[in-house]
DNA sequence: CATAATTTCGAAAACGATTTCGGTGGCTAT
DNA sequence: ATAGCCACCGAAATCGTTTTCGAAATTATG
């Protein structure tokens, strides 16, 4: 069985290719009878249009690509979910890579999109990433960007992200208000912006309720992750400072606190609360579970498509796009961790 | 800047566009000083070949399509990552979709991956189906597929799983030999295969062990979600069947029977072992942590899509592909939930 | 020196769909 | 009868690369 193409469908109608193409897209200038006639035609041979034939005349490959940090991750996953979702909606397909956290990676993989000439390019920096230009260069080349969650300011090109310092202090601000007097911080490695925005959101709180902020209160985690948390944990038992509230960076922390100060006796939250960021998974199953910062990955996924999906029919109608930063609100997810 | 293109390169050299691109991919009737020229010019110019044009040229698009039943999940992100990092070595990209366990939705991702021209597609069965001809339509029009994880031994293609009987049964034996009397069954609902060969599993190893199959030791879970867990640990309590071990379906559900009974004052592992299956990531911060049968996502992913890159290439060779099923090995993880 | 054997190159035909720019043929109005 | 106007259709160029096949230029051979 050959293919199924335009030629096909033009020849065995006894018409033109040209025609055939016209009579699909319903061009003015085609007779109602040879409409019918191809889109029957066409239907019953199940023609597919050829979309290499289509992209190399329309320039257009109605692929995007996606570069995260990292996949096997809550949020990222649920950002993946939500791109792919909103992506499909628009007739658009994702294809997915993962940086590693690595600049390097992270520059070849944006060739890689390139040489396949995706439409557009949706972004969340590497940790590693410090220089810009790989991205600028792209934006110059006209393939429009947008950045998410990893973001930077210095790329002119559209954003998504959360208020960090917003949610950070409203989080704190639910310690205070539900009876914390000493309240810790636990943040992560300085690396990433989030880390100083998180601070600065729960040192906001603290000032703002007319305590003093207190540095001694602040501990720092060398990596986020689970043994880090217990880690931080003994530091605050050996601190011996009376610390009734804890903040810190994100859920996977959190935990880490919880079970090691559970271990060691603390009641929690009626001793000591916890608040943690993120709203993974597992922040429903720890026990007490945890309250937290929800970061609405699936929604931050599907704006940062919809705002790249903008710019691509801007493109098209050679209307200049200007760069918005969407911000997604975060909301409190009180569970039993905090009082 | 106009774009670069071979016809570009050429002119400026005062070459055939003909010459061009057999210079750049080593022809051997091209002169060595020509070869020179063109790469040394596609170098300076940042030639990058038309995609389109070379996949309408070669009929392959160097893109492969991978479908499954939902994104945001600790075992698929672990398979997407996989088959990425796989497919990537060898020069191709993935365009993932979540089918959402929907057979409606799958048979439409599949038109969408078709229309692309993807060269092969990876997929995970959808529970939702139970008719095959759509994907043996795509095998009949020559697209290779490969089945993982969710398969249907009636598709004729090569497939990569586990071996869900296996697993379950060395799963149990491990709480027989650790010196559990009375061990239940708790399983998930009847649909997917994998709940009948983890069930017959555990069967196998309580029989051949010389203890009697009790089925008022199987409990039914509604859904694989923790608070199902937790429903079940209720029956168990109340069934007052002096049950000191349990091989739970899923980490899901053993955490939340681990929870609940905790909750109930049952001691975990002196009183009752649990043994989980999948290794999620929320196995190793339940409190005690959770002993499971790790189900290795990442080489599963990585499998599949090399059984994918083999049909693919044996296609270009005209080489017939013998269908062959991939066994990926588990293996136990034995951390605080079992003696 | 004529002929054969190599090198080295380029014209041209794909791959399919899209779109411009005319061109038919038929009709009405003058 | 001629011009003007529609409605409908198609030839051909285009997108950029690949590859076959033949031709030209060069070198080797008798």
């Amino acid at each position: 069985m050959a293919k199924i193409t335009l030629r096909l469908i033009a020849d065995t109608l006894g018409i033109s290719v040209a025609t055939a193409s016209k009579a699909l897209k319903d061009y003015p200038d085609i007779s109602q009878k040879t409409k019918r006639d191809v889109k029957e035609l066409a239907a019953t041979l199940k023609y597919k249009p050829n979309s290499f034939a289509q992209s190399l005349r329309n320039q257009e490959s109605k692929i995007i690509g996606l570069i995260i940090p990292e996949i096997v991750h809550h949020f990222f996953a649920n950002i993946i979910h939500g791109v792919i979702k909103a992506a499909e909606k628009e007739g658009y397909l994702v294809i997915t890579l993962q940086s590693d956290e690595s600049y390097e990676n992270e520059k070849k993989q944006i060739e890689l999109l390139l040489e396949k000439n995706v439409d557009g390019i949706l972004i969340s920096l590497a940790e590693d990433t410090v220089n810009f230009k790989h991205i600028k260069a792209i934006i110059d080349e006209g393939i429009p960007v947008v950045l998410f969650d990893k973001i930077s300011k210095l790329i002119k090109c559209s954003q998504v992200v959360i208020d960090d310092r917003k949610a950070a202090f409203e989080a704190t601000k639910y310690l205070i208000d539900s009876g914390c007097k000493t309240i810790a911080h636990v943040r992560g490695p300085l690396k990433p912006q989030t880390t100083i925005h998180r601070f600065l959101g729960y040192k906001d709180a603290i000032e703002a309720h007319g305590m003093i902020y207190d540095k001694a209160l602040v501990f720092e985690a060398d990596h986020l992750s689970y043994e880090d948390g217990r880690k931080v944990a003994k530091e605050i038992l050996a601190s011996n400072q009376n610390i009734d509230g804890i903040f810190a960076f994100t859920d996977l922390l959190a935990t880490g606190l919880l079970v090691k100060l559970k271990e060691a006796g603390v009641m929690i939250p009626e001793e000591v609360s916890i608040i943690g960021f993120s709203n993974w998974f597992l922040s429903k199953i720890t026990s007490p579970t945890l309250s937290t910062v929800n970061q609405p990955g699936l929604e931050m996924g599907m704006a940062a498509f919809k705002l790249l999906f903008e710019e691509l029919s801007n493109k098209k109608n050679k209307v200049p796009t200007e760069f918005v930063t969407v911000e997604i609100p975060t909301n409190l997810v009180i569970r039993n961790s905090t009082r």
